[in-house]
Order: structure tokens, then sequence, then C-alpha cells
RNA sequence: GGAUCGGUAGUUCAGUUGGUUAGAAUGCCGCCCUGUCACGGCGGAGGUCGCGGGUUCGAGUCCCGUCCGGUCCGCCA
């Protein structure tokens, strides 16, 4: 047998046993006459040690990081055990050794805390797939895919695939195109998504259908998007609203409670787009504080149906907040306090171009009930206070705003939030709250039309 | 396409106002070490400072150009 155990699996039990092993060199700790020397493979890590009697073949032959062995050993009790990882009890007494091949020495260390920057890892790809980490997170998308899988089977959807090479179909995105051997001058497009196709099944009967599946939008890509992604992809026909968000709702906690064993019991709350964005300023909101978005001042002609709180800040002739499109505030809990040198700081951080605002007003909801602000020469200290407490803010509290036009205030105000939110660490990371952003357009009818027409928001809007 | 930050040892980075021989950590090599597991100790090698031009007595450092990479905007949903 090529190997009689992986390097994750022996055991105290297996003490005394004749084993054969394969993998790569992890490390080598030599002292003196022996060494120790760390076997990994897929599955683990197993200690091998070396002594006198391998010397005179160590000599010919060293080892080095990253070369592959298969060895012939006994499984021995640890005079020092390891407790802090599965095999770390036993070690093997090698036996004989055969060095399946040599390597290089890496350009970096195959570790959860590589020394290797992004690029150089990319470049030897076959090398950072060795590391635990990068492992984890392919494990970690294997068991979501076949939780998905599973669930989806048992509720009656069928897995059927569609075709890459296709007649484009444009949906927004720019395709990714391929040139057609036999029809000179003509070009495939690959899939912005499998749209079309799964309309067809629908219309031919096949009512539940799902597939994993690539897409391919040939655009510029993001810290966290790229040109070629998996979606899981769904239709389902003879439903209403609530049939589909029941059925997603239930896969998204079968996959917490199968790749997690977090059985996620509440209902998941929702939220229409429209919400969203006025509340929080975001499509994705973190719901898991507060810090809520009060909207001073909005253009008319935006999408949102409520009204602004302008009457808080007009007639005080205050060029920024007059010339601006909109005004935007949030109540900072408990940072009051804060110093002008912190506050300069938090001003050149709305200031970075990533955000590209030109500057932050504040008011400071003192602990004894005073307001001081950046705006004291626009709005006495009654004026200040009813602003502060449309922003939700108690004594204590810091009121930040920002002006300018409507979309880049309310994305930059979106991202003061998150900050601030991680600044008072808010934003706990073994917290989490699912949330339904529906932004499924809203149906009007029109009369001249004589029939419902969708409501857009603005990114799904014809240009 | 635009803005912005970066490129120095195998790797990750530091390098002051332009000034002597460009440093640290880690990795690598050699010697010592029989219980390590981030082993330890001693010693050593390792550099086209992305590239091209300019300013200067003198450039890793300043200026111009160019290439490459990150982030954001545009774009995408």
């Amino acid at each position: 047998m090529f190997r009689t155990h992986t390097c994750g699996e022996l055991r105290m039990d297996d003490t005394g046993a004749q084993v054969t092993l394969a993998g790569w060199v992890q490390t080598i700790r030599k002292f003196g006459a022996i060494a120790f020397v760390d076997l990994r493979d897929r599955y683990g890590i197993t200690q091998l040690v070396f002594n006198e009697k391998h010397n005179a073949q160590l000599d010919k032959h060293p080892l080095g990081r990253e070369f592959v062995l298969q060895i012939i050993g006994k499984v021995i009790e640890r005079t020092n055990k390891n407790l802090t990882i599965p095999t770390g009890e036993i070690e093997i007494d090698v036996d004989q050794f055969n060095i399946l091949n040599t390597s290089a020495v890496p350009p970096f260390t195959i570790q959860d805390d590589t020394d290797g920057g992004e690029d150089l890892r990319m470049k030897y790809r076959y090398l950072d797939l060795r590391r635990y980490a990068v492992k984890k997170n392919l494990e970690l998308r294997y068991s979501v895919n076949r939780s998905a899988r599973n669930y989806l089977h048992e509720q009656g959807f069928m897995d059927i695939e569609t075709p890459f090479l296709i007649k484009s179909t444009p949906e927004g995105a720019r395709d990714f195109v391929v040139p057609s051997r036999m029809n000179q001058g003509q070009f495939y497009a690959l899939p912005q998504s499998p749209q079309t196709f799964k309309q067809l099944l629908m219309v031919s009967g096949y009512d539940r259908y799902y597939q994993i599946v690539k897409c391919f939008r040939d655009e510029d890509l993001r810290a966290d998007r790229q040109p070629e992604f998996t979606q899981i992809d769904c239709e389902m026909a003879f439903v209403e609203q609530e049939d589909i968000l029941f059925m997603f709702e239930n896969l998204i906690k079968r996959i917490f409670k199968d790749v997690k064993q977090i059985e996620y019991t509440e209902t998941i709350s929702r939220m229409t787009w429209e919400e969203a964005m006025w509340q929080y300023g975001n499509d994705k909101p973190d719901i898991r504080f507060g810090m809520e978005i009060l909207t001073l001042k909005k253009p008319d002609t935006v999408f949102f149906e409520k009204k602004d709180q302008s009457d808080l800040i007009n007639n005080a002739v205050f060029m920024v907040f007059d010339g601006a499109e909109s005004v935007l505030a949030i109540a900072v809990p408990g940072t009051a306090g804060y110093t002008r040198k912190e506050l300069d700081e938090l001003t050149d951080w709305v200031k970075r171009p990533q955000i590209g605002m030109n500057g932050l007003a504040y008011i400071r909801y003192q602990a004894d009930g005073t307001l001081k602000s950046s705006i004291d020469k626009f709005y006495d200290e009654s004026r200040l206070k009813l602003i502060a407490e449309a922003s939700k803010a108690k004594p204590g509290d810091l009121v930040l705003i920002l002006a300018g036009s409507e979309e880049r205030t309310r994305k930059a105000m979106s991202e003061l939030r998150l900050e601030m939110g991680q600044r008072l660490g808010l934003r706990k990371k073994d917290e989490f709250k699912l949330l339904w952003v529906l932004d499924f357009p809203l149906f009007e009818y029109a009369e001249e039309e004589n029939r419902w027409v969708a409501r857009h928001h603005p990114f799904t809007s014809p240009k």
C-alpha cells in the first residue's frame, strides 16, 4: 500500500502500529542526532522522528521544506505531548523513508500567517492552496454548496444545466465574447446569468429549477467583485411572493445550521429598498446597531416618499446647507466628549477621496444638556436641540452632519455610520442578523396605458 | 477612462531635511545542540532601491515620463 493512513488520523489508540504515510515536509527541527519533521497532507500534520540510523542517508540527501516523503514507521506515544493539534499525543518513529520529490525553497511560508503578499501567493497558487487557511475556505464553500443542494433537492427543485455558449442577451453588463470557428466573424456570448433559460424552463413546466452556476460579466473588478462568479440560481412557478420568501428564508437557515451549527429561529426581518436607503443609506444595511440617518433635507426628485425635516435647518442663511441638495445627520452615542483633534481627524476621514465630502458639521449634545456645535454661528441652542433630538440624540451624544449631493452624501453617511459603529465596537463579528431587503419594484396602475407598470428603483431604472 | 496610495534583500517592511559602507525581522546556508513543536545558540551569504531621463558636488529620498500592483469613482446589481 502506498499509504496506510493520512497525516491527520493517527491517535493514541494506534500506538504500536506499523504505518506508511505520505505527505509534504512542513518543518524540520534538528537536535544533534535526532530530528523532528512535521509531515502535512490535506487531513492534518503528523510528527516524524528521525534518529542516528538515518544520518548517513540524510547526509547524502538532506530534507527541505515541501519535500514530498513516503515513510514507514511505528506509531509511538510522545514523551512531550502537544495538545494543540489532534495528532499531538503520538509521533512516528521512522524506520524507512523515501524522498518522492525534492522542492526548491518556497518563496513564502506555508502557514496561516504567511509572509507572502497576495500577488506572490497567486503566482504560486499551488503552494498557497497547501495552506490550512485556504483549504478551510474551499471546505466552507463545498459545505455551503452541499447544504444548498440537499435542501433544494428535498424541496423538489431540479438541477438543470443551461448552455454557456449563447446568443447575446443584453442584461446591462458587457458580454464576454467567444469567437466562432464555424461562423467566421461571429461570436458567442457567455451568460451574465441563466435568466432567459430558466424562464424558458418555467414556460415549459419545470416549476422548480435551481443551478449553482457560473456567471460572466465583462466589467471592471472591485475588491469584492469579479468578472466571473458563482450564484445559486433558482426559479419557481405558480407561487406568490410569500412562497418565495418562505422557501429561501429556510434555505439560508438550513445553510447556517448545516455549515455552522447555528439555529436561526427568529423570522428574518424585512425592509424595503426605500426604507434601507432612507434609514441607512445602504441596500445591505448593518442592522446590528442603530444610529439611523436623519434626513434634514433631500431633493424633490429623489425616490423617497417620506418627507425631509428641512424646517429644522431652513431660514438660517447657512450656505453649506442652503446650497446642498441633501443634508443628513446621525447621532453617535456617548461621544459628545470627542476632542477637537478627534473631530478634525473624523473630518479628514470624510474628506478622503473614497468618501469625498467637503467637510463635517457636528453638534455636541453634552451630558449637562447644553449644546455646542461647529454651526453655532447659524443656529442658536434651541434650534440645535431640535436637530439633535430629531436625530434621536441624548445628552452625551454627538450629532454628525454631512451635506452635499443626495447620492454622494447618503453613501458617505452610510460609510460614516459603519465607521462609527466599528469604532464603538457595535459591529460584533460573532453576532449576525439576517434581513430581507425587498428591492423588487413596486407596481403602479398607469391609467393611460391601462396596465400595471413597475416603479423601478435607481439601480434598475432604464437610462 | 478618472482619482489616489504603493513598488527597497527570497519574503514582509523601515529608511529623518538630499550627505559616509542602504537596515530590521523572517527565510536561506554553515557549525553546535537527544524532546522540539514560532525550538535555541553562534557565524555567514544575500540589493540594477520597478524602469528611463532630469536637477544637484552628491538622489532610495526632489522633479518629469513610463511600467506594474492595491483601493475608490465610473462601470456592474
